[in-house]
RNA sequence: GCUCCAGUGGCGGAAUAGGUAGACGCGUUGGACUUAAAAUCCAAUUAGGCUCACCCCUAGUGCCAGUUCAAGUCUGGCCUGGAGCACCA
């Protein structure tokens, strides 16, 4: 009697499937195991309201990694969470009234169901949601902790002011000096905003990427550009007309210190009005009124004609007592170095720009262009005094060293990143745990008194400010030390502060008394294997670097590095274009899994491309995977009454028998390196085709199965296609009377002599040209294979007249004759 | 400008440590089954040449050199595309 299906209905069995995975918990993971432990981890999504195809490939991609490691052997923790904090949530509510909280909840359960239905093996008692109160409690009590160690600080300065988002932004989140949320411009204004001090920690994330050799170049080489490390001087140049004060200036090119001909501050620059002298005042002003007009890409444009104007006062070169003009210009930053560039026009593309325009003098210091134009290659130094003659690299450090000697300069390390802006000015956040009092001034809140709760009375229609100062009940509190009336701090957090520890979370999720607990946390990270896209290599990936080098420090943590292994997954592309909505390119997952089934959907994403390639989308590919798992499911239709579940392979076979033999092993030990090795899952899949073909191959003598064989070969397959296509291998691992889950099953082990034919074709070469075959047994005599090559009927002519000159015997593979 | 990655048929892509280039799939073409279609199965499919049937020959992995018995793979120099950084002093 057939229990399964003539043919495949996925439709008829996945949801059912489900439900009872989810229902069982089959998939809960425990702290306590024998087993070594492993931990995948896909980056969590934000609750936007539906999956699309990018994250099909990535939770895709960590499932199955997370059920290949549990069928070898491993405590698994595969976890799934929810970054759901931020602006989509509040502008829902702008634009529909809706609570941004339930919005959220909304999305989360609709999404929920979705990752459930692609069959993800997760452990969803561990879920962590960064807006809930039992999650953001902790966000607001790390930052306390980084606060009371001096790491998280307040501070006037210029920072990045979205207008259309209505907020600040972190240096990271300007993309092209637009937002890189709504791309809208960003200015500059001047606020008193929270930073984390990323920055302590600069060189230490730059030291440790050498650490991670799980990880990408690509991503690697963004970090450490970001960083952006430069080795220098500072030189201190004094103001020839106000005593006692001094410019502080940041080079690489401490060589080139003789061809100073003047000396640029930001327009921005503190001391500026100070430098001004009065004659120039008025159009100093005028200058710096413009420069604060231009955004932020009209700024940054290299394309743009570099503007200045003089201050009206001098530097004196401590080298050679030159006197040189100040000059305010834009192209100096303010937040880079001291905001002050010492101008060299003869080496320095910019300073030679400016130079030109403005009639400044140069000078010629290193030996080797025309004097005519900029020269910026290595040389010998002239006009530089006793350093003349000199090679430039070397005289680096030796007027370094005699600028310290003389008490004017030094060495000096300098760095680009700066530190992270983590406050914003929105409702849909963490609030952050400050209160202001008059008395007092800046109190934390006490551990009792979190979570700072996000108020509901609020208004999100209002313009220009943050919705939380709608709110009646939120700013007003009192002193947590005096108990006088005081103001809370109605700035909230950043929500990549709640993205970069919910991967701690995770080890200890239900923890109410703490953020997750030491032993936990030790127990489980770091992260085995850390599947997420590109976009966050500099944001995310950076902040969560700092997070846990900043915790290990403060004692909470032992470890420094948080990803031991990085997968960077490719887009998924549909006609070559990245999927949009605003292209209309997009494919529903949930048609797909309507249509098609999920494991047709798994299959396909991980078929065609590399993980960490685009993935190009086609509708012929799912239809051609779907057809591939019908043939893989009439196999087992059609032998269900004679598959055997343990098999045993007799001694005596025919040549057919040990081939099916053969290729069974073959599959065994080219799927498990496949995977072991990158998680390269398009050739996983090509192999599971080709082997599928074999066995189609081997029952076309239907008179001849051995059922053992067939047997041996069915039940590898199932087991090796099961953490892709995982609702099909339960379905027909249970029909076929498997005891529990074909999930809870052990991964197959190869014997890499049974994957070896005792025949193998060698390949005649002559001169490197292949140009005859012959079979051979593997462990062939040296000499017999040289007499057999000689003697292959298309060899002879080649040999004939000729010299035979050298010989080359590779085992297994060829014979090559070189001949002259 | 600096840094990283990639370039292989009509297409996506294979090719342990240099050793039969084009696995596997998509597409296309032809055939079988069928009244017909779908589904399924079989075959062909880098280009050019040949007594284009069997064989066989030549060229061929972005370009130019080199190392080697042998190069998609290694070395040097380019070209193209993608990504990141960038008036960073």
């Amino acid at each position: 009697m057939s229990i399964l299906k003539s043919e495949y209905y996925p439709q008829e069995f996945e949801e059912k499937r489900v439900e009872s995975w989810v229902k069982n918990k089959i998939f809960k993971t425990f702290d306590d195991s024998d087993k070594p432990k492993y931990y995948a981890l896909s980056m969590f999504p934000y609750p936007s309201g539906k999956l699309h195809m990018g994250h099909v490939r990535n939770y895709t991609i960590t499932d199955v990694i997370a059920r290949f490691k549990r069928m070898n052997g491993f405590n698994v923790l595969h976890p799934m969470g929810w970054d759901s904090f931020g602006l989509p949530a509040e502008n829902a509510a702008i634009e529909r009234g809706a609570d941004p909280a339930e919005w959220t909840d909304k999305n989360i359960a609709y999404m929920k169901g979705q990752l459930n239905r692609l069959g993800l093996s997760v452990d969803w008692d561990r879920e962590a949601t960064t807006c809930k109160k039992d999650y953001y409690k902790w966000t607001q009590w790390l930052f306390l902790q980084l606060y009371k160690n001096g790491l998280a600080y307040k501070k006037m300065s210029p920072v990045n002011w979205c207008e259309n988002c209505a907020t600040v932004l972190a240096n990271e989140q300007v993309i092209d000096g637009k937002c890189w949320r709504c791309d809208s411009p960003v200015t500059k204004k001047n606020l008193s905003q929270w930073f984390l001090k990323i920055t302590d920690y600069a060189e230490v994330l730059l030291e440790d990427l050498d650490k991670l050799e799980g990880w990408g170049d690509n991503v690697k080489t963004m970090q450490r550009n970001w960083i952006g490390k430069s080795k220098g001087a500072m030189l201190k140049f004094k103001v020839k007309e106000i005593e006692g004060l001094e410019i502080p200036v940041f080079t690489t090119r401490p060589d080139t210190v003789y061809g100073i001909t003047y000396l640029v501050v930001a327009p921005e620059y503190p001391d500026i009005e100070k430098l001004t002298s009065p004659e120039n005042k008025k159009a100093v002003e005028e200058y710096r009124e413009n420069a604060k007009k231009l955004s932020e890409i009209e700024r940054l444009s290299t394309e743009r004609i570099k503007t200045g104007v003089p201050l009206g006062t001098h530097i004196i070169n401590p080298f050679n007592g030159r006197v040189c003009p100040i000059w305010a210009a834009d192209y100096a930053i303010l937040d880079y170095g001291t905001g002050a560039v010492m101008a060299v026009p003869m080496h320095d593309e910019r300073d030679f720009d400016f130079a030109t325009k403005y009639n400044l003098d140069k000078i010629t210091v290193i030996s080797g262009g025309d004097g005519k134009n900029c020269y910026t290659e290595p040389g010998v130094l002239v006009n530089s005094e006793q350093f003349n003659g000199m090679k430039n690299e070397e005289a680096k450090s030796k007027i370094v060293e005699y600028a310290k000697e003389q008490g004017f300069g030094d060495f000096k390390t300098q760095f680009r990143l700066r530190d992270w802006l983590i406050s914003r000015q929105r409702y849909w956040g963490a609030p952050i745990p400050i209160v202001y009092c008059e008395k007092c001034g800046m109190v934390p809140v006490p551990d009792s008194d979190l979570p700072v709760c996000l108020p509901k009375d609020v208004d999100f229609s209002v313009k220009g400010k943050s919705p939380i100062l709608t709110s009646k009940t939120f700013e007003d509190t009192t002193c947590p030390v005096c108990g006088a009336p005081a103001k809370r701090e109605c700035d909230t957090m950043d929500t990549f502060m709640c993205s970069s520890w919910y991967y701690l979370r995770y080890s200890d999720a239900r923890n109410t008394n703490k953020a997750f607990d030491k032993k936990l946390v030790d127990k489980w990270l770091p992260v085995d294997q850390y599947v997420g896209g590109i976009e966050h290599a500099i944001l995310h990936l950076l902040y969560s670097r700092f997070f846990t080098k900043a915790l290990k420090n403060l004692g909470l943590l032992s470890f420094d590095e948080p990803f031991k292994n990085l997968l960077t997954q490719g887009m998924v592309l549909k006609d070559g274009s990245k999927m949009s909505k605003s292209k209309g390119n997009t494919v529903d997952p949930d048609e797909i899994f309507r249509n098609y089934g999920a494991d047709t959907a798994r299959l396909f994403i991980l078929s065609d491309s590399p993980p960490a390639r685009d993935f190009d989308w086609s509708d012929a590919g799912v239809e051609g995977c779907y057809k591939f798992l019908s043939r893989v499911w009439r196999l087992y239709s059609k032998y269900q009454d004679n598959i055997k579940l343990e098999p045993q392979i007799p001694q005596n076979l025919n040549k057919n028998d040990e081939k099916l033999v053969r290729e069974t092993y073959i599959s065994i030990q080219k799927i498990t390196n496949d995977i072991e090795n990158e998680f390269q899952f398009n050739t996983v899949i090509s192999r599971y085709r080709e082997f599928t073909n074999e066995i189609y191959d081997y029952i076309k003598d239907e008179n001849n199965i051995n059922y053992d064989v067939l047997s041996f070969a069915l039940v590898s397959l199932l087991k090796l296609l099961s953490p892709v296509a995982v609702f099909m291998t339960e379905e027909i691992w249970e029909k076929l009377g498997g005891k529990g889950s074909i999930h809870e099953q052990a991964w197959l082990k190869f014997d890499e002599k049974k994957a070896q034919a005792s025949e193998v074709t060698f390949v005649v070469q002559i001169n490197g040209k292949v140009r005859d075959k012959f079979e051979a047994g593997v462990d062939e005599d040296k000499e017999a294979l040289i007499e057999r090559a000689k003697n292959c009927e298309r060899i002879i002519p080649y040999l004939d007249g000729k010299e035979i000159v050298k010989i080359i015997v590779v085992p297994k593979k060829l014979v090559n004759i070189v001949v002259k």
